[in-house]
Order: structure tokens, then sequence, then C-alpha cells
DNA sequence: CGTCCACAGGAATGACGGGCGG
DNA sequence: CCGCCCGTCATTCCTGTGGACG
């Protein structure tokens, strides 16, 4: 085969790839699709409470509840800018703001982007919350408007922070003259009440939306109505779409998931050439997404946490059920010394550990041993060449990883 | 049946870098 | 350039606790 042949080839390859999608981006979960089945209830109860806005009036503050992929951000998206657009129409002075909490990050920076978004300069940093406040409320009761601000994913907000941040807000119309603020809070913990000041549960539940996970036919029909534009005529089989849904229905009922698993399934099949995305596409999908997700996750820790995980790995091989936090830090001691690098609190490795149980790369569970204390009972949950793949191009860690996979290998104590 | 281990995990506080206005 | 305010990481000090042992 000479060199030209060799082009023909990957060309020809690449062009007979367009053989699955249609158009991959209908399966991205920030696509806001036009039709959201099983969803009209929200969608009526929710525009129902909007609705007085465009007569002037305010709306009740409401707090929509459910876990992710069920559909309350593309809902309240929906809703909000059907109801910007009949606005407009009827010249009512209506505006709404959508800040997603978790990737703002801090009370600063979510009042920052409300200032932002009605027309007042604020730095990214440097002042108080306190000021800024200030700013939004001096800009706000000058504009005239009614303002509906959409809090996405509150939860990371209140849970580290308090709920001062809802509080102010819930306030803000007592101080308000001319213009008018409600509050849509959307929160993917039930649990959220617990942590919430009863004020301000109260004047921010005046209406609540809950939304129930899909079950695997709403699954399927939801995918069924993105599959006709997203895939070509038969590029996906009905097994392939099915266990989309169950696998997703399996999980949370979670739609995000299920346009997931098409979407990497699709990229399967594209790469073995194939026409049609089978069920076994999907299976491979569904590895490959936690295997990416594990990869990226090892790979942004920090030394310390990595060496943490190294510790697990290690006192896991010698003996799978003694892996508990006093010897945990005692190897990760141990590593720290090797790398010169000074070795953290106990206190401190107990939340590192924590962090990592959350992330799912290793499991917990506090025990007691009666006589001989309480503790907790580590597990590493996931493949060990996976950590010193991942680990051997840490530049600081290859050293030790070497070392461990040497032991590994040998299957015996070293 | 009380004790007491070996921690869990909350609260307060400090150290530090980034980014701002003045 | 200083002082101020953030957010993040880390330490210190602390109170709480399930259950085997005596």
């Amino acid at each position: 085969m000479d060199n030209t042949d060799i082009l023909e080839d990957v060309f020809e390859k690449f062009l007979n790839k367009t053989k699955i999608f249609r158009d991959r981006e209908v399966l991205r979960h920030d696509y806001l699709p036009d039709k959201l089945p099983h969803r009209e209830e929200q969608i009526r109860q929710l525009g129902e409470t909007v609705a007085p806005v465009l007569k002037g009036a305010r709306s009740s503050n409401i707090f929509i509840y459910g876990k992710t992929g069920t559909g309350k951000t593309a809902v309240t998206k929906y809703v909000l800018s059907h109801l910007e657009a009949k606005a407009k129409e009827s010249s009512a002075p209506v505006k709404f703001c959508y800040t997603n909490c978790q990737i703002t990050g801090s009370e600063y920076r979510v009042f920052a982007g409300l200032c932002q978004n009605i027309g007042v300069p604020v730095p990214f940093t440097g002042l108080s919350v306190g000021e800024v406040y200030d700013r939004f409320k001096a800009g706000l009761d000058s504009s005239r408007v009614i303002f509906i601000i959409v809090l996405d994913e509150v939860d990371a907000l209140i849970k580290p922070r308090g709920d001062s941040l809802l509080y102010e807000l819930t306030r803000i119309n007592e101080t308000l003259g001319k213009s008018k603020v409600s509050i849509i809070g959307i929160s993917n913990d039930l649990r959220l009440k617990e942590f919430l000041d009863p004020r301000v549960l109260s004047s921010l539940s005046e209406e609540e939306i809950v939304f129930r996970p899909y079950d695997a036919s709403e699954l399927r029909s939801i995918l069924f109505e993105r599959v006709k534009s997203a895939f070509f005529d038969g590029a996906l089989s009905d097994g392939a779409l099915c266990l989309c849904a169950a696998l997703a229905a399996a999980e949370h009922g979670d739609a995000r998931r299920a346009l997931d698993l098409l979407r990497v399934a699709g990229e399967v099949a594209e790469r073995k050439d194939t026409n049609v995305v089978t069920e076994e596409h999907v299976r491979e999908a569904e590895k490959n997404i936690e295997h990416n997700r594990v990869v990226e996750t090892l790979k942004n820790l920090t030394l310390h946490s990595k060496l943490v995980v190294l510790s697990v790995l290690k006192l896991n091989r010698i003996n799978v059920h003694r892996a508990i936090t006093g010897e945990i830090y005692e190897v990760y001691s141990e590593l720290s010394g090797e790398l010169g690098v000074a070795p953290l609190t106990q206190r401190r490795l107990s939340t590192l550990v924590n962090e990592l149980d959350s992330m799912g790369i290793l499991s917990t569970k506090v025990i007691s041993m009666g006589r001989y204390g309480r503790t907790k009972r580590i597990r590493l949950e996931i493949v060990r060449t996976l950590v010193s793949d991942v680990f051997a191009g840490d530049t600081r860690l290859g050293r030790l990883v070497d070392y461990e996979m040497k032991c590994l290998s040998n299957h015996s104590s070293c």
C-alpha cells in the first residue's frame, strides 16, 4: 500500500463515519429540546406560578426538587424563555437570570453575576459581599423590572456556607420600591429543607414542584424523541435504545445519563466502523464513561490525596480487611517521608478520605471494634492498575508507583 | 453493666495567594 | 505599593460514641 492509498483509506473512513450521527449536538445535556415529554404537569404548574408577572405582579417564590437528570433545569429554562417572549409581546418589564450555583461557586460570585445581568459592573473580587449586594439592590431598584432569579443547584451554596444569601434575597422585596424579585430555587437534594432557617424555608417555598425520576418507559420515549434527529434512520437498534433507558432507570431515572450512554455508544460504533449501534456498544460505552470519569478524577487529585489513595492500595494488597484510618495514616506518613514531604494531620487526612469516598474512589464505613475503639474501614473502589497507570505519569509519584507495581507483579510481600 | 479505646467529625482559627481600589 | 477582602487548605482543640472486655 503506498502513501496515497493510505490517505485515501483514512479519508474514506472518515467520510463514512457520518453513517451514525445525523446531529450529535442533540445528545448533549445542555441541549434544550422543544418537546419535554412526561413533564406536562410540571410545566403547567411552573407556568401558572410565574404567569402573574405578565400583569405586573410578583410571582411566588418556588422551590423545585428532583434528582439529577429529571428535567428540572430544562423545564425551568423552557418555561422562563417562553415567559420572556410572552412578556415582550405585551411589553411587560420581566427579566430572568439563570445561575448555576455549583459552577458559580460562591455567594460573592452569585451576586456579582446578578449585577452583571442587570448591567451593574462589578469586579471579579475585591469587594465585600455586602457591598455587592447593595449595588445589586440599588441597580435593580432603579431599573423598574420584575426580576426572576433562578438558583440552580442551590444546595451547593447552602451546605457549606449556610443560608445567609437566601435570607437576604427573600427579604429584598421589603426594601425595594420600584422593582420586584422572585426566586426559583432548584435542588437535587430533598433533605435540603433541613439545612434551612424556617423563615427562609417558608418564604422560599411558597410553591413547591417535585420532579419524580423517570421510569424506564418514560426514558425510552425521551430518547426516542431525540434519536430521530440525532441518529440516521436505522443507525440505532431498538435493543440499544432500550438498554440505555434501562441502565439509566436503574440508577436514578437520570435522563442525562441515558443521553450520555447513547452518545458514547454511538461513538463506539463509529470507531468500530459499523453502521448500527448495538447493545454491545452500549455496554462498552458504560465502561468507557466510568473509566474516563475515574481517570479524570485521579489525575486531578492533589499530591496528598494521591498519597492517601496509594496508601490504601498498599494496605489492601497486604491485607484486604485491615485498611483502617490509623494504619492508613501510618503508611501515608511513611510515603510522605520517602518523598520528602511533610505529612498532614490525621484530622486533615480524615476529610481527604471522606472526599475520596464521595468521589467514588474509596468506600468507607464507620465500624466499632469495641474495646479496641471506633474507626473507619476503608477500601479501594477502583481497579488497581488504573491507579498505577495514572500515578505513574506523576513525576513525583513515579518512583513509588514503580516499586508498588513490582510488588504486585511478584505476588509476594515486600 | 460500666469503661475506655481509637477514632469520627464539628468549630474556631490561622496561613497564604489572588485581585481589587485607592 | 499597601491594605482589604475573598476562598482554600490546613491545624488545633474539642466533644461524641459503638461495643468488646473486664
